[in-house]
DNA sequence: AACTTTGTTCTATAACTAATAGAACAAAGG
DNA sequence: CCTTTGTTCTATTAGTTATAGAACAAAGTT
């Protein structure tokens, strides 16, 4: 797995760190087991306090997406198969979806730049249809 | 147009009040031409204070949305006909749609309920084919 | 011309967030 | 027993959010 972090961007590093591992798990380049690398592996290597590190590994494991454990380190769980969507995600990508609207982008065009995006971490993922 | 804001959420609230502005010009309950109550009088309604509307407003001068000036006051812009979705919007759009994907929902379910959100802004914008 | 409306700019303050720093502790594993 | 790795604690600096009050500048109204 490849993080990258910009330590100049206006996005917070550990909301960096988190996103990446987020879209990590997506494209099934992380899937369920796979260990994250050490707190204090990744600040080194990124160049930043390991405090921030951990904030994203704790949003990370507030979210179930890894889990803790010392000495073993973070590994990534199993996708819960939610199902359903939470409100407050629904509630962001309205906003998100308007904002391209409101710009005088057609619906249409956001909408397929979504399912571009949507497919470019899909295919990974062959589902089981056993 | 009917804002609404919650001084209790986690989100600022000059954000809520831009959010809130910008999806109801994507529905188009407000186009090219309509006026926003001034920053006093909107800042009194919700209870905040003007300096927080102010921002809001600033920063939706600075994404082109709205035209402000003096004595009178704030107005929607035209539609920029775009055309373009910025590249950050895609980041950000990106990821949003992998949180999705993360927790186990199907990329097809996402799909459909940013169908779903978009086409409950879509029909007012009876779009001009002449 | 005088007055009102409305955005703009300035200084200031309190509470919170982001990031850094260092230290010590606790559990898993070799 | 030692190392690895997450957890918790205190502390500091810089930036953001929201409030507060004052003064100014331009547009519109009377």
């Amino acid at each position: 797995m490849i993080l990258n972090v910009d330590l100049s961007a206006d996005v917070p590093i550990y909301q960096q760190i988190r996103d990446q591992v987020v879209e990590a798990i997506a494209h099934g380049a992380l899937t369920e087991g796979s260990p994250l690398p050490p707190t204090r592996t990744l600040a080194a290597d990124f160049g930043v306090n390991f405090h921030t590190v951990n904030k994203a590994y704790d949003l990370l494991r507030q979210e179930g997406l890894i889990r803790l454990s010392r000495g073993t380190g973070a590994v990534v769980t199993a996708a819960a198969t939610d199902q359903v969507l939470p409100s407050d995600w629904t509630a962001r990508a309205r906003t998100l979806l308007a904002e391209a609207v409101a710009r005088g982008i057609s619906p249409d065009e956001v909408l397929r730049t979504c399912q571009t995006l949507l497919t470019s971490f899909g295919p990974a993922k062959q589902e089981d249809t056993r």
